[in-house]
RNA sequence: GCUGGCGUAGCUCAAUCGGUAGAGCAGCGGUUUUGUAAACCGCAGGUCGGAGGUUCAAUUCCUCUCGCCAGCUCCA
């Protein structure tokens, strides 16, 4: 018999027969294979544990444990899903049904949206189905067998996806009792492998993602290796839920959005205003230390300045109409970048000047589609951070290197140290030369690297006017959100025709970049409010500390106290109701405010305050000073100094 | 924008299978003078998101509209 040589990763070979299974591979060279291995890795192909093994092979076991593993856990979920409503409700067409990052979806063709009981009794059948046990097996089709294999089991969506596979290669379709389902798997070798599954909730979907196509029915599912793992996901559901940016903010009285004002329009109250102003300040203190130049632009601005910079045509639906003003029209800014350009270009700039940083927290109107409204996340009037820097070809690099740099310190200011970096590059529809393309995206890369970062490209991904990067935050639920961004700009230094003097004593033109390091205001502080759950740290919080009187005789105390605080610069509440003492702590826990103070007689006599922290630890009596150096301690250095050089 | 769900007091939520609504908290008045997560009593508070229709009668049924939520799509 042929034999092949087969190993697993780092270790020696043993000759097999050719064609045996994988499983049977792995138990040669390893013993039994434990349930917590469904598929393998050969050779660097994902393969299903029973394939056989044709050519020489370096072999991986692959578990829920490894991001392969996973997918294939959850792809097989949701064949188990589809199954389940197949038996449920056979007049249901298979589309597509993948597995996605916290689980699996499965779009269904049904003549009506899914309802509740459904839902409960797809679930059901689901558990019946991993009860079975069912084995999971593959088969491989011709193109042409494959269409008519699936029309004729009315699997019309299927026939049009294989229509538009490339010809010659082989369908592959995988079998659990009477379900088959086109697919490339692998898949697990059984249903019963699959340990705790939940049904989550159901939407309408588009086929295709195209809103001009029909809508289909998409389930929403997850699945774990273990009751607690799923359990422990759904726990962080409700904790997700809990930190809900619109509730804490509701609830600690920070912001709203009203009907009458209109959606995806920001009320900033005077608490959730105070944590903006101190955002901003420590962001202007901080821009000016590192050699920015800020500036302010008007709202409006004449419609011919949009045409110039282009956004008439590239970005018109995101636009509110022009108004028209006198025997010209004007625009809602959409964007700051034609304002500081027009600074620019109000002198004649020297190769010397450059760079130029202009720095604003521009407030920009966009018009956003109804349904996409979110919160703080997706408004409709918000403040970028942002700023353009102006440099010569030559400094583009080490600019890149800088705005890398301010992004990482600022951002790690607020506690955000996981940092994911893209390097998206030119898409299709795009201006400039392929050699400024070649240039810019070189700078962006040389940058990256020479800064120690590690990230992923995303091809195709740019803008249409230049290559950029996008720095992602991890949150401390683990979720990841886009803030920082920086693009290369040589559509508008063109467009606008800015030039500068260089030191051959002709014209040239500068390279823009474009970069914010929070985003947006509103979106940020929406993220940092959800990472904190509304506990903002002492320098965040609107106020800091709160006066706690045991009784009334006690209140001229009380404010003594509040005035040596209100001194040394701490934002102070004074709690002079007629309340008891433990009704003013829950309230002030429940404002998460980071320091109480209780006073009574001891501490009135003693000049001390009693200092409870609101995580429910007594801190003991201490002198006013020494709660001033807490609060003064737990500022980040970069806060506390007042400006730090993030170079 | 599309699909589905939902709009009742400042907040969180009940109720009415068509006969104009109720609780807790918050607010206001009073009693209490209080030691680390809710003292007690009382009062007031709503054109039941808005407009139209059906009906003797609509918060309830129908139509339209505005908004919110989930998802699609898009994005800071």
């Amino acid at each position: 018999m042929e034999s092949i040589q087969v190993s697993l990763q780092g270790e020696s070979s043993q000759a097999l027969p050719k064609g045996i299974t994988a499983k049977a591979a792995l138990e040669k060279l390893k013993g039994a294979v434990p349930p917590e291995v469904f598929a393998v890795k050969a050779n660097g192909v994902e393969i299903d544990l029973l394939a056989p093994l044709e050519i020489d092979a370096t072999l991986q076991p692959l578990g829920f444990d490894s991001p392969e593993g996973k997918e294939i856990y959850r792809h097989s979920s949701t064949h188990i899903m589809a199954q389940a409503v197949k038996e449920c409700f056979p007049s249901a067409q298979l589309t597509i049904g993948p597995a996605i990052e916290e689980g699996f979806f499965y779009d269904f063709a049904f003549e009506r949206p899914f309802t509740p009981d459904d839902l409960e009794k797809i679930e059901a059948r689901a558990f019946e189905i991993i009860n079975r046990n069912l084995s999971v097996s593959r088969r491989e089709f011709s193109k042409a067998e494959a269409i008519e294999f699936f029309k004729n089991r009315g699997e019309f969506y299927k026939v049009e996806l294989i229509q538009g596979f490339p010809d010659g290669e082989p369908v592959s379709a995988y079998t659990q009792g009477d379900f088959v389902d086109l697919c490339r798997g692998p898949h697990l070798p059984a249903t019963g492998y699959v340990k705790a599954f939940k049904l989550l909730n159901s939407a309408g979907a588009y086929w295709r993602g195209d809103e001009r196509n029909p809508m289909l029915q998409r389930l929403y599912g997850t699945s774990f290796p273990s009751k607690e793992a799923l359990q422990a996901y759904l726990d962080n559901l409700e904790e997700i839920k809990r930190r809900d940016h619109r509730k804490l903010g509701k609830d600690l009285d920070l912001f709203s959005i009203q009907d009458e004002t209109g959606p995806g329009l920001i009320l900033w109250h005077p608490k959730g205003a105070q944590i903006r102003l101190l955002i901003e300040n420590f962001w202007r203190e901080q821009h000016l230390a590192n050699q920015y130049e800020l500036v302010y632009s008007p709202h409006v601005a004449r419609l011919d300045l949009w045409k110039t910079s282009g956004h008439v045509d590239f970005y018109k639906e995101n636009m509110y109409a022009p108004m028209p003003v006198e025997s010209s029209e004007y625009q809602l800014k959409p964007m700051n970048c034609p304002f500081h350009i027009m600074v620019y270009k109000s002198h004649l700039r020297s190769y010397r000047d450059l760079p130029i940083r202009y720095g604003e927290l521009g407030t920009v109107y966009r018009y956003e589609r109804s349904g996409v409204l979110h919160g703080l996340m997706r408004v409709r009037g918000f403040t970028q951070d942002d700023a353009h820097l102006f440099c010569r070809p030559d400094q583009l690099g080490e600019e890149v290197q800088k705005v890398l740099k301010f992004i990482t310190g600022m951002l790690g200011t607020f506690g955000f140290t996981e940092f994911k970096m893209f390097l998206s590059t030119r898409p299709e529809k795009a201006v400039g030369t392929i050699d400024q393309w070649d240039q810019a995206t070189l700078a962006l890369e040389t940058a990256l690297k020479s800064g120690g970062y590690t990230y992923q490209e995303d091809p195709g991904e740019g803008v249409f006017y230049g290559p950029k990067i996008d720095v992602k935050i991890q949150d401390a639920l683990g979720r990841s959100w886009q803030c920082s961004t920086v693009q290369v700009d040589f559509n508008n230094p063109e467009r606008f025709g800015l030039t500068y003097v260089g030191d051959d004593g002709k014209t040239h033109q500068p390279i823009m970049i474009h970069r914010a390091l929070l985003g947006s205001i509103e979106r940020f502080f929406g993220i940092l409010l959800e990472h904190f759950g509304g506990a903002f740290p002492a320098w965040l919080a609107p106020v800091q500390v709160t006066i706690l009187p045991i009784s009334e005789k006690h209140q001229g105390y009380a404010q003594e106290v509040e005035k040596s605080l209100r001194q040394e610069g701490c934002r102070v509440a004074l709690d002079l109701r007629n309340e008891k003492i433990g009704l003013k702590i829950r309230e002030a826990e429940k404002a998460k405010i980071p320091f109480m103070i209780v006073v009574g007689d001891r501490e009135a006599e003693a000049k001390m305050v009693a200092v409870r922290q609101r995580n429910g630890k007594n801190l003991g009596t201490m002198p006013i000073i020494d709660l001033v150096t807490l609060i003064r301690e737990d500022m980040p250095e970069a806060v506390r100094k007042g400006s730090l050089l993030f170079e």
